[in-house]
DNA sequence: AGAAGTTTCGTAAACGTTTTCGGAAATCTT
DNA sequence: AAGATTTCCGAAAACGTTTACGAAACTTCT
């Protein structure tokens, strides 16, 4: 069921055809509505290839996904509820959304230079950028219009949103500090990664504008998962100076602390301030429920959908979007134990 | 880039650089060197929109996700792993796999329809299948190979692997009756997804095999989820003749499981033998751990983009794979206890 | 009624490939 | 050396669309 076959059933030419369902003006009314009913009618839809062949462009975004990675998020799926809201804006406005996953043994460059010399997409989103990101300066070079969730060594030459791991840090190390904690550790993710950086800078901000004594001791490179919280945690039980308060980069992170304190006889809160990004339902489990930041990813998935349409119509808009998360404290944030 | 810039750019014509790229026989040795050195150095690949209208193929596997129901199984990423697994496969194949997520709002069949009529894809898997399936129906009357992961009520008409659920009842019974229970009790999801009535089937089975007293009471259908476990365990307490051993369909329940063990000053394992399909990182974080199924995902997505190549090439081929679960027991499982 | 303007539609080219076909050039055969 | 094979390559058609262009039909105006 071709455009041709369309036609013929119809007895006018394919032109019309066309034009009819693609809301040209100079076509009649009521042919139009013939075009549509019987369109509707036999099931067609215009074949893709043909189409985007014709157009040179594919009414499709791509989203990277790097599938080696998929622990580093599983928790709750931020990926998965991410893109089933970019899915339903970018139907709204009459695009697809495909994701593309690229297994962790592939060269993730190789992969893109395929996925731009095929022209599956007319923009693409990748996500877990590094510091120095082979992928950003492939993109760049290329033409294709495309968007990142994370921002970069060249963020302002690209089109990012990022969460707001500053507000984060910030807002939790303020909190603890009222609370009356001076020595607060954070976790990092590994250096090349983004996040590492932003993290360990504004860490290093909040603890000068508070007033804290700066220990680079208290930072904490470990894997983002739950045995790296696992670690952390008993390594800082076995600090001289203990810290009395601990931040973590990754919602799971908390179950391998909570079960390092429970080990030690301790208990999170009384005995360790904790607190992370993302709070997530499972994040139920845990008791005392931990101080989490929420982050909205339906407006996050539907706004990178909005953004990267943007980009894709003006290849020179600048999105530079820091995306809030609100804090929800919670028992494990408490005072500092009097020793 | 496109053909004809390669072929202008060594001088010779575009019919000839294309038998060169497609390991056609008739091209001199000589010239399909300087032809795929050429591509190499300039990054040409062939456009995915005139390749594929020629062909009259995409070159593409789609897996078709709906994402509403994406907590289903956000656990430990059951479908990242499988997807990772199945692209790997597919690339050393000379495919690609897309993923097509479809939004809970949308409705499935007529996503599936524009698909189709699209030529998106030459094969598509689809998932979550249901015992009256739309999708099924849809897609044995048009002409696009698929695969299902799970069966239905057609399971004979098309291509299907699906996990062993029957193997996971039946062992579970018999290692339980083994430890001297009576009243084994067992959760199914709601009735119209297909996995229902395959669980039902194989309970009945296994109670009559080992001589068990069948009660339907023993039933519970709740929601695939923590709270839903928790709920059926709060029902169990209450119950006269309280069962004594549980088995879950879904991993995460058995965090709803444990909790509402624990407000009833009871422990798992002593109290009440608790077993699931499946086996999941999240899991280490029950204590004692709970009795799991172990499934091997990388292996199953490998078997699923095989299979479905198998029936892309010879659309009569009759898959038919129900996917072992190997038995982990552990703590969670112990006689009944006496009263 | 005829000119001028407006609607509506058919024709054909173009998008980037692959592939059939025929023919030139190279090689082999006698 | 001439014919018979083989090897290699270019020309052109085809895939299913969209769209520029021009022509036909219809409307309006004088």
């Amino acid at each position: 069921m071709n455009i041709k076959d369309l036609a013929q059933h119809l007895g006018i030419s394919i032109g019309t055809v066309s034009r009819a369902l693609n809301d040209k003006p100079d076509v009649n009314a009521k042919t139009r509505e013939r075009v549509l009913n019987a369109a509707v009618e036999l099931g067609y839809s215009a074949n893709a290839s043909g189409r985007s062949l014709r157009r040179g462009t594919t009414q499709t975004i791509a989203f990277m996904l790097e599938t080696g990675q998929s622990e580093l998020r599983s928790g709750d799926n931020f990926f998965m509820r991410v893109i089933d809201a970019m899915q339903a804006e970018l139907d709204d406005q009459g695009y697809d959304l495909i994701i593309l996953p690229c297994h962790s043994a592939n060269d993730p460059t190789e992969f893109l230079k395929r996925v731009i010399a095929r022209g599956t997409a007319d923009a693409i989103v990748v996500t877990a950028t590094m510091k120095n990101d082979p992928r950003i300066e492939f993109l760049l070079k290329s033409r294709l219009p495309f968007l990142t969730l994370g921002r970069s060594r060249l963020e302002d030459q690209h089109p990012w949103i990022d969460l707001d791991f500053e507000g984060y840090v910030d807002q939790t190390i303020r909190k603890l500090v009222a609370l009356g904690h001076k020595r607060i550790a954070i976790t990092v993710p590994p250096t090349r990664s983004n996040i590492a950086s932003v993290l360990r800078e504004a860490y290093e901000n909040a603890v000068a504008e508070t007033g804290l004594e700066f220990d680079p001791g208290l930072i904490f490179e470990c894997e983002v998962s739950e045995s790296g919280g696992n670690q952390v945690t008993r390594q800082i039980l076995e600090m001289p100076n203990r810290a009395t308060a601990l931040l973590l980069n990754y919602e799971l992170m908390a179950f391998g602390v909570y079960s390092a304190l429970q080990e030690a006889g301790l208990s999170p809160g009384k005995d360790l301030s904790v607190a992370t990004l993302r709070r997530s339902k499972l994040l139920r489990f845990l008791n005392p429920p931990v101080t989490a930041f929420e982050i909205d990813l339906e407006q996050l998935g539907r706004t990178i959908a909005r953004e990267v349409l943007q980009v894709l119509r003006d290849n020179s808009h600048k999105t530079r979007i820091v995306w809030p998360a609100t804090m929800a404290i919670t028992e494990s944030f408490a005072p500092p134990p009097c020793r």
